[in-house]
RNA sequence: GCGAGUGUAGCUCAGGGGUAGAGCAUAACCUUGCCAAGGUUGGGGCCGAGAGUUCGAAUCUCUUCACUCGCUCCA
């Protein structure tokens, strides 16, 4: 990351605290880590990305290739489920085993698969092998290290046996002092928890690491309850969890955050076809939201990357600040095979295949996953609207696009008076249910212009002398910081033709 | 997790073993009011937390937590 874009990730983050986008979690006790908070206008931000997403896709679904509306419904599943799902889609099993790392020689061991020797005696160092060393090895290394003791002189156990207190005594396999092993650790990155009031392995169970599950378990109760057919799509806005190593850029990798997924449904010979048909309608979304195509990138995920259930994906990169020059991924779309739904039809023994009539054939239908992070698509919206213009107080505005911007306009009596204020406040009202507006009327003209321009209203709209002759008022556009005047009965319309186009 | 750096007001930062500072933000008031204007006044911090050294610590030492960067991790 250059010093300049690192600058800017700096800026961005001290805008979005000091104007209320986003704040640390648990703040005033000094934050936790991979957690954030959304302000009064984040929130409103996230919800206008949320909103818009579906309505691009339960509400309003695209017009397929063939010309005709594809078919989507929405479902809202739980965030935690019966533990037996993440054992079949993967997540659990594999990534269970308690890792050691050594300080010293920077590796990381499971630690069933390290040994310790230890001196029956008590006097002295123990010494950890790799469960693989061979007597000679050992006892050359005793010898070396342990005043010529021999193998006989030790009891032999398995590392993940020893308390971690004993740890500072044992010398790791490949360095020669003591002390250099961390306590072992899982490394699963699911967070887990205890359904019911007693804390045992027999009610364990997982927070989502993803959305996508939900959407395979209620496959079968979707198919029934809803009259879909094949194609079709399963859509789910919600929060998933996962607990990162390393968080890190801000709300970019976070333990916590929001995924807006679909799954898309479809027969295997047609998965080219839906394949290309979703790449194009992810990125006009993008497009339509004010994120260039210069700053997208798409990734064709080399096939030694692929997860394991995937065939093809291609991850939609934005190109963040700590990322620039080079992208970073804001979407997913991953072609997942029937991996899904045959896991879960195994695991739980429930018949997921579909049967169409027309054809008379019954098969486990294909999964087109366009999987966003809502959180993530947050960040690159302000990150896309951050815009330096030292030619205006405020130093900086928010070039949003007025459909996303959290405050539609801002009403502003040019005077705290009340021949000022009362008409304000009557326009205030008669706007406030449609459009997100604020009025504010305290403070000179210029700050509460450079207030609206920090937040990225579009618009304000101001109230003078000349409102009260002619009931007409002043708009100013926030980029061009140019004013126009129009009607007062034209305000509503002015504004569902810039937010809608319409 | 490892290594390096940082932590002082809402934000950005200065200072530094002896009574906590600036700019901006924020709140109130004034004005013949269109781009952070001018004026007056106010609120806000025991200097990330804990321990130690000292007559005295925001300042020095240690521990811890958080953040930033690099590595690792991201199935």
């Amino acid at each position: 990351m250059s010093d300049q874009m690192k600058d800017r990730m700096k800026d961005i983050v001290s805008l979005c605290k000091r104007r209320g986008f986003i704040f640390a979690a648990s703040d005033i006790y000094g934050g936790i880590n991979g957690f954030w908070d959304y302000g009064p206008l984040g929130t409103e931000l996230k919800n206008n990305l949320r909103d818009r997403w579906w309505h691009d896709m339960v509400i309003a679904p695209p017009i397929g290739p063939d010309g005709t509306p594809i078919s989507i419904v929405g479902i809202d599943s739980s965030i935690i489920q019966n533990p037996k799902c993440w054992e079949a889609s993967g997540h659990v099993g594999g990534f269970n085993d308690p890792m050691v790392d050594c300080r010293e020689s920077k590796k990381r061991y499971r630690a069933d698969h390290v040994f310790v020797l230890t001196p029956k005696d008590g006097q002295g160092h123990a010494f950890a092998f790799d469960k693989d060393a061979q007597n000679e090895e050992i006892e050359k290394r005793l010898k070396k290290l342990a005043k010529n003791k021999s193998i006989n002189d030790f009891d032999r156990e398995s590392l993940d046996q020893i308390p971690a207190a004993d740890f500072l005594n044992i010398i790791g396999p490949d360095v020669k002092m003591a002390g250099t092993l961390t306590e072992p650790r899982q490394f699963n990155m699911m967070f887990h928890t205890y359904v019911g009031a007693t804390a045992g392995d027999e009610n364990k169970a997982y927070l989502r690491p993803e959305t996508c599950a939900g959407i395979f378990l209620n496959f079968k109760n979707v198919l029934d309850s809803s009259r879909v057919k094949v194609p079709f799509g399963i859509a789910q806005v919600g929060k998933a969890f996962r607990n990162e190593v390393t968080p890190r850029n801000f709300i970019f990798r976070s333990r916590e955050f929001e995924q807006m997924e679909l799954e898309w449904f479809c027969a295997e010979e047609d998965v080219p076809k839906w394949f290309d048909f979703w790449v194009e309608q992810r990125t006009n979304f993008w497009l339509s939201l004010g994120i260039p195509k210069s700053e997208l990138h798409f990734l064709d995920v080399p096939k030694e990357d692929l997860s394991h259930y995937s065939s093809r994906t291609i991850d939609v990169e934005y190109r963040f600040p700590f990322a620039a020059p080079d992208f970073d991924e804001l979407e997913g779309i991953a072609h997942r095979g029937n991996y899904d739904l045959t896991q879960h039809q195994e695991f739980s023994g429930e018949k997921l295949s579909y049967f169409d009539q027309q054809e008379n054939k019954r098969f486990l239908p294909h999964v087109i996953e366009p999987s966003t992070g809502l959180t993530r698509g947050v960040l690159a919206l302000i990150c896309q609207a951050y815009t330096v213009d030292e030619n205006r107080p405020s130093g900086v505005y928010l070039d949003f696009h007025p459909s996303m911007a959290p405050k539609k306009a801002a009403i502003l009596p040019l005077t705290a008076k009340p021949h000022h204020v009362e008409p304000a406040q009557k326009l205030y009202m008669s706007l406030r249910d449609e459009f997100v507006v604020d009025l504010d009327i305290k403070q000179n003209i210029g700050k509460r212009y450079a207030r609206q321009d920090e937040i990225g209203t579009p618009y304000c709209f101001t109230i003078d002398n000349e409102t009260l002759e002619d009931h007409s008022v002043t708009v100013r556009d926030r980029n061009t910081m140019a004013q126009e005047r129009i009607p007062l009965d034209k305000v509503k319309a002015f504004l569902r033709e810039k937010i809608h186009g319409k």
